[in-house]
DNA sequence: TCATCATTTTATCATAGGTCAATTTTTACT
DNA sequence: AGTAAAAATTGACCTATGATAAAATGATGA
């Protein structure tokens, strides 16, 4: 059952795990699908079972930036319009095949209702999207490309096994060709 | 009384307010103060009745960088530090005179254990303090210097007019030198 | 296995922004 | 008001990264 797997650090009853469980959807989706538009609704926040997405938009020239990945056992929606109830401002796209369990946010709040413990398994969670965005901002502010690159390395391997260089140079705000360069360098160290 | 003002969006009783108020401690300091020193434990958080403060850090080479400012009625801390209880990664200083209430995480827990509704009125703000951290993200990934100026200066008009040009630049990653360029170049349009 | 398409690398040149040093302007203090 | 210190500006030069184009490598599917 989906929901030990997601929930795996709170001690709750077999009750309480099915009661969430019944309020996840399993979906399926195929490695390139956008399964989130920019200017749409966002009914639903997914956990990633397996594979990779992206979070991603493109500014006025056409370049795409990413925001965030998500691989095994993350979460991943536009997150800020999910919980405001506003239309994205990212699209989601499946970077591979990958099975995915969705709850919209009405389906949230009524688990908070029923499993009180599972509101603070979700503000532990936004706390730590908080302090590694924070990080990242600090880490843009300070280091160098490079840097940057070595320091996502270290922090989401599971990440770069599961994507090309052009995601990761267009996460870390570089262009690819950039980003090829740094590897030659960092090779030839 | 000042909790009054703090929490004016809720709709509380007097004596919610006076149990509130009861948890602040109002504390003073000068311009140039550094309230708060990287690798100190961080045992509060505040909130600013008047005044203008920053958080800040130095890389390797000495440079300064600017994550956030605080003017009047917004709040103030390493808040990850704060609420994980770890030492300092940013330092606090008051760009100007400042009046300052503070609040010991403890106080912060007492105070949601007796008043239930401050701790949705804090969950919101992280919520919006994620997203403007988002947006941050996002402006750096997309825009030049001087679109994250002019953006800067419509999203933060009153931290405008309360700092100086040098800790704009290091809030937007750019040298005093390249903001005064860009400050020139927009000038003469 | 070949052929095609996607991805990465390489080379050349262009540019935004950084560095350093000097000067001007603003602010704060006596 | 007058002076010293702080902040902002300017100029000359430098560097990391971007843009463009082409070549090399890797992946995928008939």
């Amino acid at each position: 059952m989906i929901a030990r797997k997601i929930f795996k650090g709170l001690d709750l009853s077999k009750e309480e795990f099915d009661l969430i469980s019944s309020n996840f959807e399993q979906v399926s989706y195929r490695k390139g699908d956008i399964i989130l538009k920019i200017g749409e609704e966002v009914p639903y926040q997914y956990y990633v079972e397996d594979g990779c997405l992206r979070t991603f938009f493109e500014d006025k020239k056409g370049k795409e930036h990413t925001l965030q990945f998500a691989v095994k056992d993350w979460w991943i929606s536009d997150y800020t319009a999910f919980i405001n109830s506003r239309v994205a401002i990212m699209n989601i796209e499946c970077i591979q095949d990958v099975i995915l369990h969705r709850m919209t946010y009405e389906q949230l709040e009524s688990i908070y209702r029923e499993v009180p413990k599972v509101e603070s398994f979700f503000r532990r969670k936004l706390e730590r999207a908080f302090a590694s965005f924070q990080n990242r901002i600090l880490s843009n502010l300070a280091d160098s490309a490079q840097e940057r690159y070595l320091s996502f390395l270290k922090t989401y391997p599971e990440v770069d096994r599961n994507v090309k260089n052009y995601h990761i140079a267009s996460y870390l705000g570089i262009t690819t060709e950039t980003l090829s360069r740094i590897r030659k360098r960092l090779a030839g160290e």
